[in-house]
DNA sequence: TCGGTTTTATGATTTTAATCATAAAACAAG
DNA sequence: CTTGTTTTATGATTAAAATCATAAAACCGA
């Protein structure tokens, strides 16, 4: 995260996404560094049957898409406003500039894709080799961590859809239904009216 | 890659690794910077089974484990000599203190960082949606590019084993082999005395 | 060059998650 | 409130890769 007041310094533009406005696609170059300033984003790839792959999700503060930025290279998914959403966008630019001037931010912009790269490495070696239980609890613990999940009596409530762990686990509905029962039985978490909570 | 002259100045340390040797295991905090002299090396997880995932894979003047290290927390892999290798260590304070005094260096890790990230996302959405021939020719365009694959009057000389293939891709020995023949059917790929070639 | 290990290879069988089909419950919009 | 859509749910069937078994070829070290 860049604070708002020193990205508006280099010309910060607000835009403003309607829920499922596509904010990039997949295979174009950037051409801005992008910041969530209030709701969601993801960033997801679609196979040619149509299936789905997330990438990440994205939250308030947190910048997405600067990979290729650096790289010059073309996004390999697409971002995708989840709810209507408002985000900062710095031209590529300005974007060096601020960052050549301000040295501090490059720590900071280091430790957040260090931070990605984790979450990523983990995830790729779960998704490869652990069986679907393994999976769903791997990314519902750094759910907690990383995501907004909000802790209630309850426990933690894990607020994605069985769809949307599934596209982040490369499993089908169907089977992460099946899956969380299974853990419910085992008593890993709980489901309280149709919520999964840890 | 920082150059090691420079790295010598912060009091790099040369260090040997036979084959198969440990560099650093998973579960433990990091203490150094890691930088390939010369040799090869693997950063792989391993399942409850045994079950080997290759993170990644690497050569002569890259760089690997920084991300647990910005992030003072554990390794999230294993780092293991493929071949007899020299490895520079650098302390961590010294690291921190280079990348202080050497702001041009920050955007050279972000670059790196940002190039590994990029290799990821497009494996995750490869593994988790994608049949073996896509999953294997992905893995194997992305080498020609990143790895240090050879070209020969044959084409590009893929210097992986099938195992090896498989544990990039998640997939079993059996199913690589299978694979790369129907790839060769399909004029994809071609195989001269077992070697591959694209 | 001999013997052990690794790598590639192939066929048969099994297992597991995907797929297909269908529906109830919950939610959202008008 | 009604209606359309999304989400959760469950059972039956299928398909695809994993597993198991076995072996030849290649490579490596003493």
């Amino acid at each position: 995260m860049i604070a708002p007041e020193l990205l508006e310094k280099y010309g910060v533009v607000k835009k403003s996404f309607d829920k499922n406005e596509i904010i990039f696609e997949e295979g174009i170059f950037p051409a801005n560094y992008y910041q969530v300033l209030s709701g969601e984003v993801k960033m997801s790839n679609y196979n040619d049957e149509g299936r789905e792959f997330i990438q990440g999700i994205f939250y308030k503060e947190q910048s997405f898409g600067e990979p290729p930025l650096f790289l010059n290279q073309k996004y390999p998914a697409n971002a995708i406003a989840v709810d209507n959403s408002e985000i900062l966008l710095l031209p590529k630019s300005n974007f060096m500039k601020l960052l050549e001037e301000n040295p501090k931010i490059s720590i900071k912009i280091i430790e957040n894709l260090a931070q990605r790269l984790y979450y990523k490495s983990v995830m790729a070696a779960e998704i490869s080799t652990q069986e679907p239980e393994h999976r769903v609890l791997k990314l519902i613990d750094h759910g907690i961590a990383y995501f907004n999940f909000k802790k209630d009596a309850n426990g933690y409530l894990i607020n994605f859809t069985r769809q949307q762990i599934g596209d982040l686990t490369g499993l089908r509905v169907e089977t992460v239904i099946r899956t969380i029962k299974n853990l419910e039985k085992k008593g890993e978490l709980k489901i309280i009216n149709r919520k999964v909570y840890r």
